[in-house]
DNA sequence: GTCTATATGATGATAGAC
DNA sequence: GTCTATCATCATATAGAC
């Protein structure tokens, strides 16, 4: 009646090693034989789970991008704008406090990516952006927001919450609570109307 | 009565080969010998120059943050605390959107620096924030300024100002003028007393 | 200061036994 | 699916001639 033990499943501790040592020392420098270490096989033994790092790398930023689309599509659209945008702004803060991991190599590896690959995450990259832009022309259009700009406050305002990454530590002296509360009346002036 | 033709100045073009190279594929993926190709020289004659390759990454980032400290020093405190909030907004955009690439490895790099090297950085930079926040605690304690916390909004603020490296060209739709009008703007409301 | 040549070791990826 | 062994290449850094 006992569940059998799961497989070792060297694919996905390949991944989570991965992960770990490209976000602490960079893509480029992470060997393949440090990964295999860190999952405890030898070096020949990922080649059965990846055609090369590359795809390797393109396959952490891919699922991270995936999941944070999926994750923000599932995020009640019905409010209105003000209301949207408290949502938007909660949501990102708590989506990427939870993976700074994720959050930093996206960012800084993304030159490591030949140019295809590169592409296809630009546009998710984007389709994310375009979700918050839409709230912030629909305060506009309605009057419930001012801006000068909607896509410069579009970047200004992922710029300005996602660095709390680099920050922020469950150990602090703020609770991720309190950070939402904090950001959120700084995005709420940012956009007063 | 004409100037001698100054000298090929190896180092110098070291220093701004290794600037762009590792500003576009990053410190770990460029070689030595790729720089001493863009500067026109064999791989050996660095070495003259340099004593090793973590050094030259060092100098660069070094660099950088000494001119980023004079060059705040330089601004004038003599204002009260909302002009000398735009004054350190408008100076921080024109300084980071003049030297993208010596911003970005600022940032990306710092994993590739020996931990002693780092500290010396760190305490750079947290002494440019320091700036910054004791513009934001005399505007609150005047109260011409009101936000929650302090040291989150220096944090926010230069988070949201630095972004703008990340997107903007001279040649894109918008003049620097106008971007630190738009910024300009937001960060005033951010803190809005 | 720059060159050529080299020491020494690590790298990504593959082949074939088990 | 993992192992050992290996290929071919590239890396940083140095030595000594010019």
């Amino acid at each position: 009646m006992t569940e059998p033990a799961p497989p070792p499943d060297t694919a996905q501790r390949m991944r989570h090693a991965a992960l770990h040592l490209f976000a602490r020392h960079g893509y480029a420098a992470v060997s393949m034989r440090q990964i295999a270490a860190e999952v405890g096989v030898q070096v020949g033994a990922l080649y059965n789970h990846i055609p090369d790092k590359q795809a390797l790398l393109f396959q952490l930023l891919s699922e991270h991008m995936t999941e944070l689309l999926q994750a923000v599509a599932a995020e009640d659209l019905s409010h209105a704008p003000l209301a949207a945008l408290e949502g938007f702004t909660r949501f990102h803060i708590r989506h990427h406090a939870a993976r700074p991991e994720a959050v930093f190599i996206s960012y800084m590896e993304l030159r490591n990516l030949d140019a295809a690959n590169f592409a296809l995450l630009e546009e998710q990259r984007q389709a994310y952006e375009t979700r918050l832009r839409m709230i912030l022309e629909a305060g506009q259009a309605d009057g419930s927001m001012r801006m000068a700009d909607a896509r410069v406050a579009t970047r200004a305002i992922i710029a300005m919450l996602t660095g709390i990454t680099t920050w922020f530590r469950d150990s602090g002296g703020l609770s991720l609570g309190e950070v939402e509360e904090i950001y959120w009346e700084m995005v709420r002036r940012l956009v007063a109307g």
